[in-house]
DNA sequence: TCATCCCTTAACAATTTGATAATATGAAAC
DNA sequence: GTTTCATATTATCAAATTGTTAAGGGATGA
């Protein structure tokens, strides 16, 4: 992982303590930022508030089961880009196909060894992230992500790293409304707390310095880019 | 798959036509565009020719093995958008990871159902190609939850969030009379306490700024959402 | 050490949204 | 034909949200 790549997130959720543990510990010898829920419920509070990377979900757990809540997660656009595994005992093809239609982006069957995981894990984010990095350009603007440098209508500009890093979140996907919420998480992490004031100031000089007139607002909801 | 996309290709490299016919007999079924290949070196030649979305490699093959193929295929930028799967007779912990981290998107083992192969697949293509948007389309209205547009009869509009929630809870059931009590839960929350007049006000709102007229009044229970 | 730049926040202005009141309309009941 | 009830419509005001500017603390680097 890049130094300047925030640490990915990701959640776990299983009934059983000695799991959780042994995959928080190989997950986060690798570099990764790992949290825990004990079951259905707890995992879907955890991940509206945190916006987890990535969810490993066991399926048979009390209350809400594994694949409830994958389709309760499905079913908001703000988690359509998080990547879901199932990690369950439950071997059968029934369930594993159900698991995988409902939204799953890998099945896996217990007992599985911790490497395999982390490397079916690291797969994962090696395929979706492999657009989040070098040069990304949209219409006359392009982002450099590695030399941190914007050009827009053929001028180099120079942002600020919080200016920048909201940019390329918003241009990352043009059209997204992105909700404040998201871009808190995105830009500055979970663990800092900063005003609501602090995202406008930033979007108000983006605007300025680039003179640009694709970021809009949407009112009670977020910011997108567009063209 | 929908309708308006280019079937995607699939290359299959093994070296057992067993194998080969019952995999693309099953993708085929699921729309893909199916080839094969009988061994590392036909793999490769087919995909520099070809560019195939996916190639489904045996490791175990006459000439190169499928790991090989692997690697010289990630060598090249060309394909590095390309999908890869291990499909193998060999389930020890080595060899998966091994094959994972020479780029691969997925390490299946054999035997294999076919079904849970083209859940597999179909996953992955899932993920990539990102068409699992949060649009919702009812006749020619088309509700955008991720960039919180709506478009009626070709024309974009914008509805402020109270209005946007509400198009989209009537619209997310069609022909469903939502009570009023339910509509403010849903849109309002269970907290918050506002008028009944509110509702009507709203969705005059919606009516008017869309030129609408497929929410119909249900006197004395609700409304409903039809064409 | 000093100068500079970045980030955050405070303060106020500008804007939009949402809720309500007041009145109008239309259909059904009497 | 009138009354009654539920909703439609309009106008208005309060509240929520964002834009803008400026100022101060903290980091960084010369």
């Amino acid at each position: 992982m890049s130094i300047a790549t925030i640490a990915k997130k990701i959640l776990i959720a299983d009934d059983e303590p000695d799991i959780l543990e042994i995959i928080q510990y190989n997950l986060q010898l690798e570099g990764y930022e790992v949290f825990t829920a004990k079951n259905g419920n707890e995992a879907l509070d955890y991940a509206k508030k945190n916006q987890p990377d990535l969810i490993i979900l066991d399926i048979m757990m009390p209350g809400k089961n594994g694949i409830d809540v994958c389709n309760l997660l499905r079913l908001q656009p703000s988690f359509n880009d998080t990547l879901i595994i199932f990690l369950t005992a439950l071997s059968d093809e029934g369930t594993e196909i159900k698991g995988l239609e409902s939204g799953a982006d890998d099945y896996l069957t217990k007992p599985v060894s911790p490497k395999v995981l982390v490397s079916k894990v690291n797969a994962l984010f090696r395929r979706v992230t492999k657009e989040d990095t070098g040069i990304l350009q949209i219409g006359d603007l392009k982002i450099d992500r590695e030399k941190y440098i914007i050009n827009y209508q053929g001028k180099d500009s120079i942002l600020a790293r919080k200016e920048f890093e909201l940019l390329a979140l918003l241009a990352g996907k043009p059209g997204k409304v992105f909700l404040r919420n998201e871009i808190l998480n995105q830009v500055w992490g979970t663990e800092v707390i900063v005003g609501d004031r602090t995202i406008d100031v930033h979007i108000r000089k983006i605007r300025q310095k680039l003179n640009l007139d694709c970021i809009t607002t949407v009112k009670g909801v977020g910011y997108k880019f567009e063209l």
